[in-house]
DNA sequence: GTCTATAAACTGATAGAC
DNA sequence: GTCTATCAGTTTATAGAC
């Protein structure tokens, strides 16, 4: 209150004790899960105290609330800013595809704690809407396939089963992505099974293929 | 322990307070996830009290080991028995796929808590192998496919990514039954998306295919 | 086996000094 | 802003009567 923005005295540079508050929550949130991860364990985690984040987030629904704000911020600008180009629509299916995956594979504690509440049980976490997300990259993908039946280059049929099978293989790229193991499947295999795929919707097949 | 399976005497006849716990506990892990369902719930949601349910699994712990332990069975179950007829690969895909999908179906509560597991943070439970699983799904699915090569059913090519993109569409049908919310996809739907990508992996498409 | 009562530890949250 | 100290409520778990 007495300051706002200036140098921080005590705090070694840079790092915000509100930014490792949010550091440290996303990964225990991601992998504990809300319930399980305590205020305890995040400040200890950020190296601070517990009044320190009680002054910053209000408790602990608020710094859970602020985490998903932010990053779903920017998944609503990666989805935005997809598709300039103007070239094939298996290009242009395979980009979009290549930048969600990159975005999930850059950010994934924060994807792996969304799909885990979306699909799963609410940990008691406050609640926080990301169907439409979801319905934003399944219409995506569907727009540019019946683009790609409206213009020839994909053989014509039912374009919601299309993109079913589309968003399926995404869907399995990014839970193997998620999972903190092994990551089965990276971003070329993602993209070469695209390309199998995207040559079986394709009208002619195995004349100008590269296969 | 001084009488071993005689008649209850007060309880209403056939639910063991045993299976009334198990019932409402797993209900609660999957809905409110491992962590946030408390031991209070549990008891309050199965009509018995706390030292009942230590005095049967010990602690909290031992409920949900007994969980997995029993419904994990059942997965080894469906996926041993699965394939008698010797009907054509799409056929025999078909059918691994709706045996699995209705498994699923019916046991929804549990598949919910097991994805969000495997895929997800820990939510302080106890660990639990999940992989075996899914891994044998993945190898049955990838054995037919060679098979379906093999035999000339199917285009030639890489098995592996025709395996990922099945266990995709599978994956995704599968997350969206076990929404609590809309079930966008069901059992019919997820067959005609398999008729649909597996014409399009067959030998020759549209001679006498049904479309 | 099932209950009442309660212990022991933990959890989210705050008061108040600096 | 950040800390020490601490509270009130909750959570897991048990002792002991019936």
């Amino acid at each position: 209150m007495t300051m706002k923005k200036g140098k921080t005295k005590k705090r070694n540079i840079e790092s915000d004790s509100r930014q490792q508050i949010l550091d440290g929550a996303l990964k225990l949130f991601a992998h504990k899960g809300y319930a399980a991860a305590t205020v305890r364990d995040i400040v200890d985690a950020s190296g601070i105290t517990a009044p320190s984040l009680y002054y910053y987030f209000g408790n602990k629904e608020g710094l859970y609330m602020e985490l998903m704000q932010t990053h779903c911020a920017r998944i609503d600008q990666a989805l935005e800013s997809h598709m300039h180009t103007s070239s094939s629509a298996k290009e242009r299916l395979k980009d979009l595809v290549d930048k969600i995956f990159l975005h999930v594979a850059n950010d994934r504690d924060f994807f792996r704690l969304m799909f885990t509440i979306y699909y799963g049980p609410s940990q008691g976490a406050p609640y926080c809407d990301f169907i439409s997300y979801h319905a934003k990259f399944h219409a995506a993908i569907k727009k540019i396939i019946e683009e790609g039946i409206a213009s020839g280059e994909f053989q014509p049929g039912n374009s919601g089963h299309m993109t079913w099978v589309i968003r399926g293989v995404v869907q399995l790229a990014m839970e193997e992505q998620i999972k903190e193991d092994r990551k089965i499947i990276d971003r070329q295999g993602l993209q070469k099974i695209l390309d199998m795929l995207l040559d079986r919707f394709e009208r002619l097949p195995s004349v100008n293929g590269k296969k």
